[in-house]
DNA sequence: AAGTGGTCTAGACCACCAG
DNA sequence: TGGTGGTCTAGACCACTTT
């Protein structure tokens, strides 16, 4: 029995890559520097180009790297933290709203959400389209769908469409007695028309952050946010949020 | 002009893949069935093996499918509530608490921890490591730091680790009193010891749920949570959370 | 027009799991 | 041992941005 027996395990080239970069990424780099081009890169570690895009894959995921075609990859900055807990037992479109309106229109929503709202199958809500910017960038965008009985004092010719419209709706949302709300937040990937509005690809990552709006004794409302999930870091307490991240070493025991 | 001008974009053969399996999905296969394999899917589409497993890899990012080496691809159980946001304002470890202590060290944290902590950039804390069960299936793993200051009725020769010494330290944090947390929540890859233990490959995607707790005007301890996120969705209300998406159509304006 | 990242191919070999 | 998904290669072409 004297065999090491340890040598097992092959690391993959793209793991250890991946390593390596995020080092030289720590060390060497600056925020917003650009790399050098994925050709060059690969024949520099002498790799295939599509493995060290594996490695730059992870690291874009992790926030490390921002890529764009037809420009390269560089740097990316750290994570926006942007608070969702905050408004916590506020109607959307309250004052101190992060939400900016875009557009609104009644329409029939997706099955899923009629089963939660639980309207017909067929019955048209006030679907409200917002984005919301922080830091100077489109980080998320978002559809409100609000059941007709919630707001029973919009007046049908008000505006038929558009921000003015959108207003609108909100505002006689304030008038429910709001009784309650309820999150989730799980992982997703990005829509043909969610990515175009967040300036990322289709099927990029994103944080889906579903909000239940309670009033009398229902689903009053009902929110699903699309956050970037390569910039954002979502923050649920009333302070600006830790930055922790980028662990180099780990546990023993 | 009578240009249609219209049939541009041509979409990506992965993306359309993956619409065309996530109907196929939907309509004809039922949780837990195995899909055929890689190699014979590819061929019945007419497509590279690789471009076949990039609609397959987003699929399994969201929580569509599962894959397993060795075995194969089956169809996954739809995404898992896990409540995050009930025990609020409580220590760790208190009454009701859903993680498991796994062991326990002493030993200097990473940089961005021992910051956060404010103590000694080499200066050692409590580490402790837990894990988290939910419907049968083990979701997530933690790392807990508590400073040494935060549990000053330790006594050093208890047990130098292992569960009981878990139990010894998180006893002794609920003598604090318990000032307010954050939470902070942002996609991340597994490391390797974190896929272990999931039962992932590492560099699965994560979410990475960061609380601080805040006591005796300070942070007395951090928790550094990491969820599957192909499994789970993090809740924060006090019910068992909404189940959305799988969304078919879209909004018009 | 030149250069970038994004998509796609047709192969090969490896690590893992089951019979 | 045979079948699965995971890794890797060396090319090609496309879409996009900048010059």
């Amino acid at each position: 029995m004297g065999t090491t027996q340890l040598d097992s395990v092959p690391e993959p080239k793209y793991w250890h890559l991946k390593t390596v970069l995020t080092e030289a990424l720590d060390s060497e780099f600056s925020v917003g520097e650009i790399l050098p081009n994925e050709r060059d890169l690969a024949a520099r570690f002498g790799v295939a180009r599509a493995t060290l895009r594996q490695a730059l894959e992870q690291l874009e995921l992790e926030g490390r790297l921002q890529r764009r075609r037809g420009v390269g990859t560089t740097v990316a900055p750290p994570r926006v933290g942007v608070a969702v807990g905050t408004e916590q037992h506020a109607w959307p479109g309250a004052e101190g709203d992060a939400w900016q309106p875009v557009d609104c229109a009644l329409q029939t929503p997706p099955a899923a959400v009629a089963a939660a709202l639980e309207t017909g199958a067929d019955e048209p809500v006030h679907t409200v389209h917002r984005s919301r910017v922080s830091h100077g960038q489109r980080v998320a965008t978002e559809l409100l769908y609000i059941p007709a009985a919630s707001v029973p004092g919009l007046t049908a010719i008000d505006a038929p469409s558009g921000t003015a419209r959108t207003r609108a709706v909100l505002r006689e949302l304030q008038h429910l007695a709001l009784e309650g709300q309820d999150r989730a937040v799980e992982l997703g990937s990005a829509r043909a028309d969610d990515a175009k509005e967040l300036d990322r690809l289709p099927g990029a990552p994103v944080l889906v952050v579903t909000t239940r709006f309670f009033a009398q004794g229902r689903t009053a409302a009902l929110s699903v946010a699309t956050y970037r999930a390569d910039t954002c870091r979502l923050t649920f307490g009333d302070s600006p949020g830790v930055e922790i991240h980028h662990d180099p070493e780990r546990r023993a025991s």
